[in-house]
DNA sequence: CTGAAAGCGCTAACAA
DNA sequence: TTGTTAGCGCTTTCAG
């Protein structure tokens, strides 16, 4: 089928051995005959030769191969970090094998299992952190597989993290609607994981470092086992809103989970006649590119997902060089833009 | 490091072959002891035993593996079909290298050759179609690898396509406007690529359609150099509604590119003083599922995305079942859904 | 400078 | 029922 080394080696009138250090030439100094040499290359070119990385893969113990699981390419946020984590990996010579989690640990582990029974040289996992349910990582840890886990801090973990500072996120939106003397409502997903968990800190956190009590900060819980295949924050977001205006009849400032949320939260606030950002200010979290053209531009908390591609591919790509894991952490704190839906005049 | 079919082997008292023969159980009809296969099983459990799939996928000349190239994760319908593809596959027992070809012929080439040096049993190609360079894939038509092209039909290729019908879906979308009275404007990327082309065609079919001259209907090309990195498709829009009222002064319909151009083309539109739908009609194109929530709500002609990564499966499934290639076409017909940015009154 | 030998971990064919 | 032999395609070590 291919055309294999063996198959080269013949008809250059060598053995197979001469033949890989030839094509090899950069790695090992290949001291191998000026004549053999050129005619090796030229055969293979002509005949177009691609090593077999599986057999290459089985004699070094080594797949240059990348295992991602990722909780679901669902999110824009997510899916951009994902291209940018590939194209960097690929830049360094490896390939990615790509695992949907669906925010299920369960699933997650199978996926770590499965990716390490094909010998990936090493693993990324972007799962938004589940609060219970971590031993396949814990054991992770120990296995000396380069691991560098993102999106949500999971603490007391032994595995290499590069994670956005949620709580300080949510801190800087809230604090800057308490700032312009509103009262927001914090919108979050129903459900104990740590993206909300982290949410709620800085939420609160806002409120006493204004010297307003923590009992004053509002959650509003949205029911999330309505949402439906595909996903939909939008339609969640457009629900919140009435039950936010019936909940609070004084309503003037709303810090949602997402840009997504966000874009239904200001459709469904403007239905119930609420006007953005007259009478409620909306804030979003993602930074979503086409938020800035939402109806009004959304204010939003931007996921520094560049910055974070980059830095999970700075921390693997050590612990591939060292073969050996890290345990350090990295935590980028993401920046407000401040748009028309959370500011007056 | 990890356990191998030897470990357990020794550990048995027996020879490799007999514990593969007991851990592939189910396939071959393996005459196995009843007293060793459990033992062997036990051990095998015990000791947490998981085959190596790249020494096995060396020796069964199969990987179980599927290399799946997109032009880009950075659209929401692309990436929920990547993922019902993923999940497809994995409930087949593959998994699935990814790579990301930003649109470009040379790149996707380039993943080509490295995923078949890995061995994959297939190939799932969705990549906007280029008009030129498709030389790589009539190379890889005769080479017998299953491989299914996906989200452009390329006309002339020996190789299995499930597309969508984007010239039916343009075709819709302008009769849907023309049926109001309108004389909808194209809004399209500029760029030579067979998404466009095959919007044109629809586009100027529903002219011919309803007895108009295919003359009268105006297209206006978007100044894609300008687009930023990541892309900013509502950006573009936003420009685009400045220059198409400046070019028409009597525009009362567009039909966008998609939902994200539609998105900042309504704001602009807006902009410029022009009610939407009360002056201009717009529709966009992906049926993007927060659409529904954009101000107004967006109608926009839906892509088949689950169906689409069904039959995608299905037909590269064939063909790794069957061990040989097929041609046969698919092409899916969007359905248009129409809400308050299409309709007056 | 090149060849011979060995083996990565697994499975398929055949013997015993 | 089990063991022996062999080899997938490649690289590494060691002789020559």
């Amino acid at each position: 089928m291919s055309v294999t080394l063996k198959d080269i080696a013949v008809e250059a009138g060598v053995t197979t051995p001469t033949v890989s250090k030839v094509l090899n030439a950069s790695s090992t100094s290949a001291r191998v005959g000026q004549a053999t040499r050129e005619r090796v290359m030229e055969i293979a070119r002509r005949r177009g030769y691609r090593a077999n990385q599986v057999a290459r893969g089985l004699r070094m113990q080594r797949t240059t191969s990348i295992g991602l699981i990722v909780s679901g390419l669902t999110t824009p946020v997510r899916m951009r970090m994902l291209e940018r984590i590939e194209q960097l990996l690929l830049a360094s010579g490896y390939h990615v094998f790509i695992g949907t989690s669906e925010g299920c640990a369960e699933k997650e582990s199978q996926y770590v299992k499965e990716f390490l029974s094909r010998q990936v040289d090493g693993l990324v996992i972007a799962s938004r952190g589940h609060l219970t349910q971590n031993s396949h990582l814990e054991r992770l840890a120990k296995s000396g597989v380069p691991v560098v886990l993102t999106e949500v801090e999971v603490p007391g973990l032994e595995i290499a993290q590069v994670v956005v500072d949620i709580a300080e996120g949510a801190r800087r939106a809230t604090r800057h609607l308490l700032d312009q003397g509103r009262r927001p409502v914090l919108l979050v997903p129903a459900g104990d994981n740590l993206s909300v968990a982290q949410r709620i800190t800085g939420f609160l956190q806002a409120y006493t470092d204004t010297g307003r009590s923590a009992s004053e900060g509002r959650i509003h819980r949205m029911d999330v086992s309505a949402l439906g295949e595909p996903a939909s924050w939008p339609r969640l977001g457009l629900a919140a809103a009435h039950e936010l205006v019936a909940a609070y009849p004084d309503l003037d400032a709303v810090f949602a989970s997402s840009d997504h949320v966000a874009l239904g939260l200001m459709r469904g606030l403007r239905q119930t006649g609420r006007q953005i950002p007259d009478d409620v200010l909306v804030v979003g979290f993602d930074g979503l590119i086409e938020s800035e053209c939402y109806e009004p531009p959304l204010s939003t908390i931007e996921q520094p997902q560049d910055l974070l591609a980059r830095e999970v591919v700075r921390a693997l790509s050590e612990q591939l060089r060292d073969a050996k894991p890290s345990r350090e952490r990295v935590s980028l704190v993401p920046e407000l833009i401040v748009r028309e839906s959370s500011q007056v005049g």
